[in-house]
DNA sequence: AATGAATGAGGGTTCATTCAT
DNA sequence: CATGAATGAACCCTCATTCAT
């Protein structure tokens, strides 16, 4: 119905955006990302549809900007976690810190399986660039922090861990996060082998990963 | 066009679902699996779209049976191997295996991803639980062989190492395997760093994972 | 599976065209008959769906030929009852008459009303005349017997009354069979005035209106 | 082709709703009704397919609002006419009045039979329910005029005449309005007594049908 | 800048009919 | 005569995007 207040100034645009990425994170809470029309996230909003292309060209540029909001806030946290002190950690105070602050961001370990399928469609390649761009520097930057960290990481394998990170969360994102029908099946008596939540099986693989990283060679 | 030849005998059949199947694989070298419709894959097998719904009743079912397909063939020859012999592993040697089988299979490394979505669609619950069932008893036994052979593998870890092979397949997978744009953009040279072949980077993720497991607690 | 015997002679050939349309009525046991497809009578008859194509041209004239076998029927049954006898009917021993016949007959009051639609659709001329044919001679002739039985008939009058008992049939019929969601809605309580019987409301229909045949004009 | 003008305002859209609705009922003259394609209405209404569902959910939502539509129209002129004055009508006069109104609407006459069939189809529970509400209020409102001006018709006899109606204008428009095929057929000259005229036929039966009511009972 | 009505290409699925065997 | 695999035109509906206001 009612028309929106104009976003005049250059900030107020900067807000308008965020608000619509807000609405679209909140619309998380109710149903599966993947199942997201413009329609609902102009609806969450509060604003028309033709209104988002005014913020966003396309549905997936909406989209990586919302991940990248939520990726920034992690390595964010990260980063000041691993800045605090310097006493040095072992693999398991390390896979702690990056378990305890990525299982509570659901959002993020949701919508990042999505990035790969998103990036395949309709985005310029500036986007996708920048995308990379940021992700680069993101996980640069943390990458040495992790080593610095934990002196047990040889030069590189920061960078290392974090790519496995995110293939983790990737994948057992998905297996803990079944659909519906999916649900259902798991929720018989003797599927329960194959039922996987996400926050002790990602934590029980981080840190068994570190520690190969921290064991002494064999032999 | 043309009417193709009828499959009459219950094998003509079995050939022609393989058929349809085959040709739906093939379809990854041009594009990437989620963009598929029944048309692309009626095209591909050079059959009326109409036909494909003898053979499967919804675009979900072929999916499932092709992955499942896959998956198949997958535990087969891990579980041959497991079999040949009966030396102890060590984590590298058996980390070997998995990858040495897993990645020359690409398409199932491509497909398994997208199971996930695929199951959130239009697949009757007798599906789902049938498609579950074959994983677990897949995993259970293969987990049961992994630990026979990798004796530092306790109860459990080995259908536990499984799931984490699901998951960074999966995680890797999508990291391996960017879309065109992506690809694109992964090509500059300072992008170098977050290039990720599949073979060597599932390989190092799942040696180490197995390293963790072996190696003696800390202390 | 097993392929049926073949009709040879041009009797077993009846029996075999008579063995589809007594298939085809079974199923109304099931399913609306609207919901039909040529693959339901193939698979209530035994047979293939080819099959029935070398008895019937077209899903229509199957149809077709099952009405009118039912309305054959019907008219033989209510010929003999007014050929029995030779006393005069008032209006009520004739509607008790029609009713008791048809009101049995529940396969016929059902397909009538699909008549008109499937008339529509896909049938030869020569079909349509034969179909109308049978028709006109059926009417004509259970017409005069009506006029003979009740001598308050003009000439004319009985034909004329069986285009109601058409009428009827075709519209009382339709409002006594709701679909399943109407029948939902029908069953709430104060619905009631809109729930139609259509042995009680067909009865007194038929009734009212030769009771109006019946009764001296106005004045 | 061309994109349309918007409609803006809540009372163009409520114009371009109708303009939809009037295409839907200028098809008729082209093509049975049952045969309606979504797609043919948009071609007649001079949308695209995707903008009808701006203003119907459904096909079927769609075929209900023309039908409440014709079946308002009616009810209120019948309802006009019965309120207009105070003398008392005889069974004539009554089915007069009927006809009248009825005979002209022949669109409401065509569509009415297919309410059967579309309400077997795809409508949310709550949409049966609105129309079946609606359809009881009009009966019941029309019945209780139809009893104060024709008092030979005793408590509940004008809900009753009001579905005879409905019955009769379900069954004879059906047998007036065939199908090409049969139309041709039915010009033939022996098939003369087939044809009917649904005015005259409707105005005989009814007003038989009230006279049967208005006569004092036989004895 | 904001709106939201209009677009239209596709998507999955059904089913009457054909015809090679 | 019998089969049933193959066909392919239709159908309803969705939704990202545009653009007149």
């Amino acid at each position: 119905m009612g028309t929106q207040q104009r976003a005049r100034s250059e900030s107020d645009k900067q807000q308008r955006r965020q608000a619509i990425l807000d609405a679209a994170l909140a619309l998380y809470h109710e149903r599966p990302f993947a199942s997201f029309a413009m329609a609902d996230v102009a609806a969450a909003s509060g604003l028309a549809k033709g209104t988002l292309y005014l913020y966003f060209q396309t549905k997936e540029e909406l989209f990586l900007a919302l991940l990248e909001q939520l990726l920034d806030g992690w390595f964010a946290e990260l980063n000041a976690a691993l800045d605090a002190g310097d006493e040095r950690w072992d693999s398991g105070r390390g896979a702690d810190l990056i378990c305890t602050t990525l299982v509570q961001r659901v959002a993020l370990t949701r919508l990042l399986p999505l990035a790969a399928s998103v990036l395949e469609h309709n985005i310029p390649l500036a986007t996708a660039r920048a995308y990379k761009g940021r992700l680069l520097s993101w996980v640069a930057e943390s990458g040495t922090r992790l080593e610095r960290r934990m002196p047990f990481l040889a030069p590189g394998d920061g960078v290392w861990v974090l790519f496995q990170v995110h293939a983790l969360v990737v994948g057992l994102g998905q297996m803990a996060d079944p659909a519906a029908v999916a649900r259902e099946v798991l929720a018989e008596e003797h599927m329960a082998p194959l039922r996987v939540e996400f926050g002790p099986a990602f934590r029980r693989a981080l840190a068994t990963l570190l520690r190969g990283l921290e064991c002494p060679p064999a032999g």
